[in-house]
DNA sequence: CCTTGACCTGGAGTCGACTCCAGGTGATAC
DNA sequence: GTATCACCTGGAGTCGACTCCAGGTCAAGG
């Protein structure tokens, strides 16, 4: 699969694409003879796990160690495993951060539609 | 209140209390004779609500944007409200894809258990 | 053939959100 | 009374994560 295809299916520029493959994030992608990326489909899931982190907000330094850990082989399965341990966690701390500001949210929201039926009443009060 | 105690008090470094100030995040906070910023009652909550958004990744310029809104009184009441359900939505998305790299890590980390459990065990296998 | 279009690379630019000065003032501690 | 400290301002620098660009290659359609 070609760039632009892997792009389209997967909402990601093609430049983030190529980016991440310059940083490491993303291991060498396999390639057509002339050069061109022709993603496998190891590269597209690979592609499909960092879509998935960063779009909860792991940071790309932290996927790049842990992608260069699985690299590695089996005697760093702890490392790696410690490092998503670490994230779940804070995933989990900023997800509970989220939840108080929605429920403030619905607070407000609540609050601005109670104020905005009073208006609407004294309106009515008003024209009678 | 001076800047020192309530960047302690709200885990908001001084410089950032003051940035928020100048880019019009903050309205101007009362001030001590001598120039100096005393936040009082409504200033605090005014920094416990952008500390709250602002945890949750709601962006500055939208509550730049509602703030100001906040300033200019109660005609405004509709276009605040759309500004809070509509930030509302976003991150009710934003966490149900979270949701989802949560539930993914977790069975990740519980792979990587099962691993190290098979491991240890054909450890002590060998050791028999 | 030759033009068009998708792809390539390395490097520079942008954006949001801070963070860090340098240089200055005023109040408090000794 | 002077030294130290917290504070002030305006402006510049940093950081993470892209995003854009110039200049070049190559395959395929008309």
């Amino acid at each position: 699969m070609k760039i632009a295809e892997v792009s389209e299916t997967y909402g990601i520029s093609a430049d983030t694409l190529r980016y991440y493959e310059r940083i490491g994030l993303l291991p060498p992608v396999h390639r057509s003879e002339s050069g061109i990326r022709d993603y496998n489909e190891l590269d597209l899931k690979r592609v499909e796990f960092i879509k998935c982190m960063r779009s909860a907000g792991l940071p790309i330094d932290v996927l790049i160690k842990y992608v260069g850990l699985v690299q590695q082989g089996d005697q760093t399965i702890e490392a790696r495993k410690g490092i998503l341990i670490a994230q779940r966690d804070l995933l989990a701390t900023r997800m509970s951060e989220m939840q108080k500001t929605l429920d403030l949210l619905d607070y407000k929201i609540e609050v601005y539609e109670n104020a905005v039926l009073q208006k609407e009443n004294e309106m009515v009060l008003a024209v009678e």
